[in-house]
RNA sequence: GCGGGGGUGCCGAAGUGGUCUAACGGGCUGGCUUGAGGUGCCAGUGGCUUAGUGCCUUCGCAGGUUCGAAUCCUGCCUCCCGCACCA
């Protein structure tokens, strides 16, 4: 419709030009923001355009509600695609990304977002980036960040390595190549330092607990003991780590991972090294992710060392393994087949004693004959007569104060989080402001270290380290001849701390004014997919936790609360090019309007869940606009009969409306708004003027959180985007009335039943009801007229013999009115 | 395997002890509007039956609790999403 357009464009216009939308100085503050988008050739996704509708709708409403809104804006700028588009098609990433940040602003505004546009950032921007320069020297500086030489997951088709967490599956996050472990010397940031505090503090935010729940497992905390045991016939000890110390009794053998670098010293010069030697270098060679399936058959090596056990003497054999990892514990474990699943199809499979020490109250177990390790809890047995008898949950703590006391094993805790690896071998990117000097070692670079443009893409390797002009440089310290580092940072820096940059955007001086965090931070409300569970919310997580600790700001976390939007499926199938059904934002606003593409997005279901797009469905959305907008002509009122009832259904309403809005029900919100619409639009003529329009004023401001320009052209006086939410009044909500309503659409419907059974021509209709009832259905007897199509009369059963002697009248129901159709 | 969330009418989706054939929207059928199409409006949309709102059936399947269940309990089937040899 393109009256729709029209005003869509015009208020747009209005807004801008007004700056309606910049934060303010008074009122509490309130913190919204949407996950920035990555710039992307295509402008707008649907994705996009729900996760602002979601956001916009909140950012409105707590308009509304009195706060001083912050809802900022910006581009995470840097990374793969505009460079691959460089290879591909010529286009510098710095003009590719410029264009499409100027696409996706236009879009944006399209869309009628009410962000404050004055907050803008953009990641590649030499004015935010050098910040990150600045950011990863304090890191450096504070030993939170550090190089050193290890197994890195390498993507070769995106021709950089990874972090953990955006590795997949085995998989690389973004294009799905198999990643491959490569040993480089790279730099990394000590998340780990942080994994205690950030898995404790998951306890403390508002969000959603899938999310709460993979941050957990990510971080996968491990409670134990490291245990020593000795090497026979050395005096070296082997360390293993294990959270089951009530198990030590049964351990048969021990095993170690076969690149753990001990293994090669122990087996030195014995008639298992070559032997020994070919399986780890099989082993290692296999695919990290692959050795790690469960199913992976389990494979191993006896090494002809032996190990004993600290606590009973026993004398067990030393095996390598597949299952073993380096990376966890200490690489090396003790091994009890009676009660570990894979430990237990080990020994079946290398013919290795089963020794059971847990069994349960009900019956006995024989190592023997199990089917299966038994990992239940269970009575300790077979143990020291210290612990038979005991609980073994009871006995684990017991263990360990008993090893604590012999100095034969130490608490020890784990995780699995690892340091974060931020070096990529890419141009588009932050560089990482280092200079390698021959004499002075790794020099902190002078920031910025600007990123060249002058690059040559040709798609194989680093174009940073082609460039002589960037890579040679003097050292800082000594003057000397020196070289830059020519990896950039992983574009995940860059988004750990935008959110503090809104802040203070502008800022040249510093990276941020701390009075300015203090004031705007943490985020309220954050709103984003889940696909970042394990990245971008952790990292940012464990940025702020490091700048807390750096003197830089004062709070814990950055986003008290989180919504997850679900995704939108179209014919039952995740939207992709590939499979065609791809709904575009930009060509549905085209056709329907802005108002009616958010309305919609929030209309169709839980925003949190998965949903099913529908391309007849957003016209249902779009009547009900035009519905909304055919109210300009505003009718005569004849009569005011129904405004009681209409004002106990709007205050009703708007009070469930307003909690709806703030648990994210925006599909119950609107469908409530469109009962009060059609209610009005049926009773247009028996709703009073002054009532009408007051109403329709407080209709319009709730509007407005989802369809704001229509909002803003019916609404009269001031801006409906600045207008405050309508405060419920309780004592106008009538549940009487709201009977006598639905008692009143009763009759119409059976009046029109029977009408519809008797297939005679029907002009009047009697209806014989109460005394008491007599002046409810009196009162609306022209509605009910109109909307049955006959000719009415009213008459109280008291009445009845005299009009009705023949009793030609029927009920409608026990104790409703009689009628009788003529 | 573990953890989390689901399965409601032709479809999307509300509803968590009575007001439920079940909000809101879509679709479909009939009627009106219209030169036609679109738009818009009205009515209907589980079955049977009826001057009559009565009976039956229905909220994944099967049982149970209750005067009463889509809603509570038990078992099962099924879909989705995380985690998964972590010692």
């Amino acid at each position: 419709m393109k009256e729709f357009r029209d005003i869509e464009l015009k208020w747009q216009k209005k807004w801008e030009k007004d700056k309606i939308f910049e934060a303010k100085d008074k009122g509490k503050k309130c913190y919204i923001l949407e996950m920035f988008p990555y710039p992307s050739g295509f402008g707008l996704h649907l994705g996009h355009t729900f996760n602002y509708s979601i956001g916009d709708a909140c950012a409105r409403f707590k308009r509304a509600k009195g706060f001083n809104v912050f809802y900022p804006m910006g581009y995470d700028a840097f990374g793969l695609p505009a460079e691959n588009a460089a290879i591909k098609e010529k286009i510098h990433p710095k003009k590719y990304t410029e264009q499409s940040i100027k696409n996706f602003i236009f879009q944006q505004k399209r869309l009628g977002l009410s962000y404050d546009w004055n907050r803008l950032i953009k990641t590649c921007d030499p004015s935010y980036y050098k910040w990150n320069q600045w950011l990863f020297l304090k890191f450096l500086e504070k030993n939170l960040a550090y190089r050193a030489k290890a197994p890195v997951n390498w993507c070769d088709n995106c021709g950089t390595v990874l972090a953990n967490e955006q590795v997949e599956d085995g998989e690389c996050w973004r294009c799905h190549n198999k990643v491959s472990v490569k040993q480089l010397e790279q730099w990394f940031l000590r998340i780990t330092k942080y994994a205690d505090e950030l898995l404790k503090d998951v306890n403390k935010l508002n969000w959603d607990e899938r999310i709460k729940i993979m941050q957990r497992n990510w971080i996968g905390r491990s409670e134990g003991v490291e245990i020593d045991f000795k090497l026979k016939n050395s005096d070296e000890k082997l360390k293993v780590f294990t959270t089951r110390p009530d198990t030590l009794w049964g351990v048969t053998f021990v095993v170690m991972a076969p690149e753990n670098p001990k293994v090669a010293e122990l087996v030195k010069g014995t008639k298992y090294e070559k032997e020994l030697k070919y399986f780890i270098d099989k082993v290692v060679i296999e695919e990290k992710y692959e050795r790690a399936a469960e199913e992976k058959e389990k494979e191993g090596l006896f090494t002809g060392r032996y190990a004993v056990n600290p606590v009973n003497g026993d004398v067990v054999p030393i095996y390598i393994a597949n299952f073993v990892l380096l990376e966890y514990g200490t690489g090396a474990v003790m091994a009890v087949p009676a009660h570990d699943q894979r430990d237990f199809e080990f020994a079946r499979k290398y013919k290795i004693p089963i020794k059971v020490v847990i069994k349960p109250k009900e019956y006995e177990l024989d190592g023997e004959k199990m089917m299966r390790a038994y990992v239940d809890p269970g009575i300790v047995v077979n143990s020291d007569k210290l612990f038979n008898g005991m609980n073994n949950l009871e006995a684990i703590k017991e263990i360990i104060k008993y090893l604590e006391k012999n100095k034969t094993g130490k608490r020890a805790v784990h995780y699995k989080l690892r340091d974060w690896l931020i070096s990529r071998q890419r141009y588009w990117g932050t560089p990482i402001p280092i200079v390698y000097c021959d004499k002075c070692g790794i020099v902190p670079a002078d920031i910025p270290v600007l990123l060249p443009e002058d690059a040559e893409f040709s798609g194989k390797g680093n174009p940073l380290a082609k460039n002589e002009k960037f890579v040679h440089v003097k050292c800082p310290e000594c003057d000397g001849n020196a070289k830059r580092e020519t990896d950039t940072m992983d574009t995940f820096f860059d988004s750990s701390w935008y959110f503090l940059r809104y802040c203070d955007n502008k800022n040249e001086k510093k990276i941020f004014d701390a009075r300015k965090i203090e004031k705007w931070m943490p985020v309220d409300q954050y709103i984003g997919g889940a696909e970042h569970a394990v990245l971008h919310l952790l990292y940012a997580r464990f940025f702020v936790k490091a700048m807390r600790d750096m003197g830089m700001l004062k709070i814990d976390e950055p986003f008290t609360s989180l919504f997850n939007q679900g995704m939108i499926n179209k014919n039952g199938a995740r939207m992709s090019k590939s499979k065609g059904n791809i709904v575009d934002p930009m060509e549905t606003i085209e056709k329907y309007g802005a108002d009616t593409l958010r309305t919609y997005l929030l209309f169709m279901g839980d925003p949190g869940k998965t949903r099913e797009w529908d391309d007849e469905g957003i016209e249902g959305v779009y009547r009900f606009l035009k519905k909304i907008y055919s109210f300009r002509n505003k009718t005569k009122s004849k009569s005011n009969i129904r405004d009681k009832i209409f004002e106990s259904k709007l205050n009703k309403n708007i009070k469930e409306i307003t909690s709806d809005i703030e648990e994210f029900k925006f599909n119950l919100a609107i469908s409530k708004l469109m009962q009060l619409v059609n209610f009005i639009y049926n009773n247009k003529e028996n709703i009073s003027l002054g009532v009408f329009e007051n109403s329709f004023r407080k209709i319009l401001v709730v509007l407005s959180c989802f369809a704001p320009h229509i909002s803003e052209e019916l609404y009269e006086g001031g801006y409906v985007s600045l207008s405050k939410w309508p405060e419920v009044e309780e004592d106008k909500i009538d549940k009487n009335l709201e009977k006598e309503e639905e008692q009143i659409e009763k009759l119409i419907e059976d009046i029109n039943h029977v009408a519809k059974l008797v297939k005679k021509e029907i002009k009047k209709c009697f209806v014989y009801v109460l005394p008491k009832e007599e002046k409810i259905y009196e009162d609306n007897i022209e509605d009910i007229s109109r909307r049955t199509g006959f000719e009415m009369k009213i008459f109280s059963v008291a009445d009845k013999e005299k009009y009705d002697p023949e009793g030609k009248s029927k009920k409608t129901k026990a104790g409703k009115p009689a009628l009788y159709l003529e």
